[in-house]
DNA sequence: AAGTGATTCAACCGCGGTCAA
DNA sequence: TTTGACCGCGGTTGAATCACT
């Protein structure tokens, strides 16, 4: 554990990047995919870590990085999210952001935005009026510690979302807002899954919810929450616009049932990521069932980083063929699909309107999609109506009772038979 | 034009987590 | 169960750039 072994290693070169360093890491990556990334350096000609590399790749080189300012809406965007999810979570944050890294947002929190907020007299860590942030003794929260597992949330928040976020930090003790199921469970790394979805995974389609400017809005218009544009496999063709060049998954393999099926007990946001879709990831080792699992067995797509599941391998087997590995394929083949990231509109409106799902994808999961963002309002209207009291079991009854009539909508595969009676089954448990 | 302080941002560092042997 | 390689993240650093005098 600790330093990478690479970095022990002499002889490499540290400090800011060629041009012909960034050309032939580019030019490697697209041909072969990174593969493990200790070995780029060494198969990519280049006097570097396998670290640098991955770094440089991620925070420069990336075809589908935005360039350019942050607009206002973004800038927005991160305020509010930072308010809920506090210094720890930037990757969190910059996958709302679609072609901004973590590190572009935490230099941007850090070098303006702060700086904005406290002009503002808003106390930039606690999201408060700065002079009652120090009458309330609400010191800035902002810990050193790495291994506590608190984040820099202030419960207290009177952001957009401080109640909310007040709420959620009581009802789910401190990170509950990890739209990476994963990351939920890190802290405890040896018990076993649970078998019913943890609140977390409500809450957080909750705040998705309310995070979509539709929600916000008049609410004409529903979307599924996602906040990223979902990735297409360019071989299903007619990929010539924005909204199409980030489906992500491989159309050929796409079941619209069987996800159907299989989302609703997911996190939009856990879904939600720069590159397409992100169940959160079950470990295989695990072996999980349930509902949580239901939908992971039958789909998961690391979508955290377009090479990462290639460099496990061991991850990502799915009854869909979203084969991770195929990252590396696409790569290979020198196709990016998540290109050409629209740049006049702001980020908002382009998330709506490249998350139109019944746009994507027609007929029935339409349908249930558009039930299901109406479950999602309904559910966060309920948790903001009740502000205190949250009633996990009537959320998760009412959702359940919501379903009904969807899966009148399915024609019964037999697989979704059998998510939809353990989704039921652990609904009972809850 | 030169000097200096402030700001920005790419890159590094170190840690925790995951996974496989 | 232990160990080590590796990944990913957040905090920090420092060179480059900007703004001002």
């Amino acid at each position: 554990m600790g330093r990478h072994s690479c970095c022990y290693k002499q002889k490499l070169r540290k400090g800011l990047w060629s041009p012909e360093e960034d050309e032939k890491l580019m030019n490697h990556i697209t041909k072969h995919g990174h593969g493990c990334w200790s070995s780029v350096p060494k198969l990519a000609g280049l006097q570097r870590c396998g670290k640098s590399c991955r770094l440089r790749w991620i925070n420069y080189l990336r075809p589908d990085l935005k360039r350019g300012a942050f607009s206002q809406e973004e800038e927005d965007l991160i305020i509010e999210l930072h308010a809920v999810l506090g210094n720890r979570r930037w990757s969190q944050i910059a996958a709302q952001l679609p072609g901004r890294t973590d590190n572009e947002i935490k230099n941007l929190w850090n070098s303006c935005i702060k700086k904005k907020l406290r002009q503002k007299g808003i106390d930039p860590n606690t999201h408060k009026p700065l002079a009652e942030a120090d009458r309330s003794g609400a010191a800035p929260t902002i810990s050193t510690e790495r291994t506590s597992g608190s984040s820099d949330v202030n419960p207290s928040s009177t952001g957009a979302l401080g109640n909310l976020s007040h709420l959620l930090s009581e009802t789910a003790q401190s990170s509950m807002l990890l739209p990476v199921y994963e990351k939920n469970h890190s802290e405890t790394p040896n018990l076993a899954r649970p078998k019913v979805p943890p609140k977390e995974l409500f809450l957080d389609q909750i705040t998705s919810t309310c995070r979509s400017s539709t929600c916000r809005s008049s609410g004409q218009t529903l979307y599924f929450p996602f906040q990223q544009p979902l990735g297409y496999s360019s071989e299903s063709g007619n990929g010539d616009g924005a909204s199409m060049n980030s489906l992500w998954f491989n159309q050929n393999d796409f079941n619209c049932s069987t996800i159907s099926t299989v989302m609703p007990p997911v996190s939009p946001s856990a879904l939600s990521t720069p590159m397409g879709l992100n169940v959160p990831p079950d470990n295989p080792r695990h072996g999980g069932t349930g509902v949580g699992s239901a939908s992971v067995d039958s789909f998961y797509w690391d979508g955290t980083n377009p090479c990462s599941s290639s460099s496990t391998g061991s991850r990502g087997s799915n009854s869909l063929g979203f084969e991770p590995q195929s990252t590396s394929s696409i790569l290979e083949n020198s196709v990016f699909p998540w290109t050409d990231i629209v740049q006049e509109k702001d980020t908002r409106a382009r998330l709506v309107e490249e998350l139109k799902w019944p746009d994507l994808l027609h007929g029935t999961f339409a349908e249930t999609t558009i039930a299901m963002q109406n479950q999602s309002q309904s559910l966060y209207d309920d948790v903001i109506k009740a502000e205190s009291q949250f009633n996990m079991e009537g959320i998760c009854a009412s959702w359940y009772q919501n379903q009904q009539p969807q899966q009148q909508l399915q024609a019964a595969p037999d697989m979704y038979d059998k998510d939809l009676q353990r989704m039921q089954l652990s609904f009972e448990n809850i």
